[in-house]
DNA sequence: ATTTAGCACTCGGATAAAACGAGTGCTAAC
DNA sequence: GTTAGCACTCGTTTTATCCGAGTGCTAAAT
């Protein structure tokens, strides 16, 4: 359907325009090293490019710019493998060569090298810890209403909640279900700790615990899953320097939308196993019309735990970040393999 | 030295401009009802206030803004005390008459009800809790490498550093290393644990621990405080509404900034026990010339634990914002004793 | 001695007209 | 099929003009 000639000045407007963010005419397209037609013959493809819906003019006598549809094109077909400059390299090396003890601080440096190398947003959800096994249970009294229960899995992870104690709850008997619960869920996965709370641990508590309802119930609440995922930001402001964000109310848009972690979640949680790039409009939100969004997950032991992505505008510079986010994300999931490893 | 007249002038001024934005005209000023003058005498007085240094005029023939020694003025002498509207009083009721467990959670709602009721920017530092005191620890292994160290306090609050292991630990010298640690330093404050570890439990771990030394120092690193204190914001879009804001440099400047913790951290940590205000330029940060902060300290138990604050335009809602941060700061300090006053 | 009315003047902002130029589409020649 | 030539389009920039809110000053009124 396109001739190679079309393909290759489809290319070029592309990553001419990514790099100016101004509209490409044919004059400063037929200079470029990979062309040797004349401007003449460039607008005659440019019209039938845009014919097709691969260009747009702003104007009836503009230069051509992208559409969401070239995009997408670029993105599946024209695409070739970034090489790494040398100090882009030393980053993300430095990311995964350093002594790293905690998933989150992996997670959150990952979001902040991603920025850095991007200049634009990064977004990281995770990692869930739904999968990593209880190690221990510790639930401490804090005066005579309440108790702060901490979960330790074997990932290393901590959760803790506080929780109001019942007032029947005699002396001892906390520290009992202490002993019971370590007993009992030790190696148990998070998610399932709330079933397993019913099928192993009811009766035992039933046994030996007087006011056994209540008992139950406060345990269920200490055993909780914390609600909300994580999300890091990195670089937020970087968007402030794109072009396409000099209009306030766009980036007010953007920024408060990036308030709203369920939305954001919902979002990104989609990306299947692997990588998923949305360009402007296939965003459902839109806040984010004007901007594409790359995102990977990344794993730990072989199940996706996370996802990672970048957030910039549609004349993004996708070749760089498409690299970067496999890389990372890849990077990601063999530190926390490591971390993981350790265990064994 | 000021005139009575000179003063209700600059006032309503001031407070004409806090709510237009706007460069503030001897007419519209005659217009008032608490202004029985006319325009020409109004002229006369605000050249007069604008010779002390009060008034700018942003071009020759143009009405007044106030300058930052006016607002300074306004705040110590002019302000009147702000009475809450109706809706503004049930959310601030609301957060302190909830169920509230934790400490964090009660600093964090704080937050988004400050901004919310403002339209600016809120800020909450803390709460430290150098001064609670240690309740539990627990030093649970994962992996032969690492540990994690889960320090509980008295006020409920949680703290957990991964730490490395020394390799020359023998089995069981963990559990021992924590009972004596538990035995040893319950009680004692956070900021001293440091100190108390080689007080009061190097000797015993000598006599109990083989390689104390390695052991020392594990436990030593288990025991360090968290750096970096939390801060928290809130509605920090709001301040994209405002007009003064809708420079994109400017806002970058100030989002930017917000971003450097230790920052924002040197900046509001020096608010003394009770309420700092500070207006423009004498925010020595360059990026908040044009913005006025609010800072007030919130404690527990007598002792300031924290600050909250808000960040809004020089031409900010004074009178609202102080008795808001006022209350707010107060009935902070309310809900966190009243958390604490449970362990007793 | 103040206060006020009157008036000329200033200057930013809005509106209109003109000049500019990057870029196009089309036609005719190569 | 490709390219040179050229008239045309239209956003941007520049210049000129107008408008009006607001001032400062002077002289009259209180």
């Amino acid at each position: 359907m396109l001739t190679d000639r079309q393909l290759l000045i489809l290319q070029s407007i592309i990553e001419d325009y990514i790099q100016s963010a101004e509209p490409v005419g044919s004059r400063s397209i037929s200079k470029k090293n990979s062309i040797t037609f004349s401007p003449a013959t460039i607008r005659n493809d440019m019209a039938d490019l845009e014919e097709f819906g691969f260009l747009e003019k702003t104007h009836s006598s503009s230069g051509r710019i992208p559409s969401q549809k070239a995009y997408r094109l670029y993105v599946d077909r024209l695409l070739l493998p970034y090489r790494f400059s040398e100090p882009e390299m030393n980053n993300i090396q430095s990311l995964f060569a350093g002594k790293i003890l905690e998933a989150e601080e992996a997670v959150k440096e990952t979001a902040g090298i991603l920025s850095e190398l991007t200049s634009y947003a990064s977004i990281v959800l995770g990692p869930e810890m739904f999968e990593s096994r209880l190690r221990q249970i510790q639930i401490v009294p804090i005066g005579k209403e309440a108790a702060v229960a901490v979960i330790v899995t074997d990932t290393g992870y901590v959760e803790n909640h506080t929780v109001a104690l019942p007032p029947t709850l005699e002396a001892g008997e906390l520290e009992q279900i202490t002993n019971i619960l370590n007993e009992r869920l030790r190696g148990i996965p998070l998610y399932q700790l709330q079933r397993a709370l019913f099928s192993e641990v009811r009766d035992v508590l039933k046994r030996y615990v007087f006011n056994y309802e209540a008992a139950l119930s406060f345990t269920e609440e200490a055993l909780r899953k914390s609600r909300h995922e994580k999300i890091f930001y990195g670089g937020k402001t970087n968007l402030l320097n794109q072009p396409e964000f000099k209009d306030v109310d766009r980036v007010r848009a953007l920024l408060e939308l990036m308030e709203e972690e369920h939305l954001i979640h919902e979002l990104l949680k989609p990306t299947i196993n692997g990588m998923t790039i949305r360009i402007g409009q296939e965003n459902t939100n839109e806040a984010f019309e004007h901007c594409s969004i790359i995102s990977a997950t990344y794993s730990l032991a072989g199940k996706p735990v996370g996802t990672i992505g970048i957030v910039g505008p549609t004349r993004m510079e996708y070749q760089k970040v498409i690299s970067l986010v496999n890389h990372l994300s890849y990077g990601l999931s063999n530190v926390l393999d490591d971390l993981y490893r350790r265990d064994s």
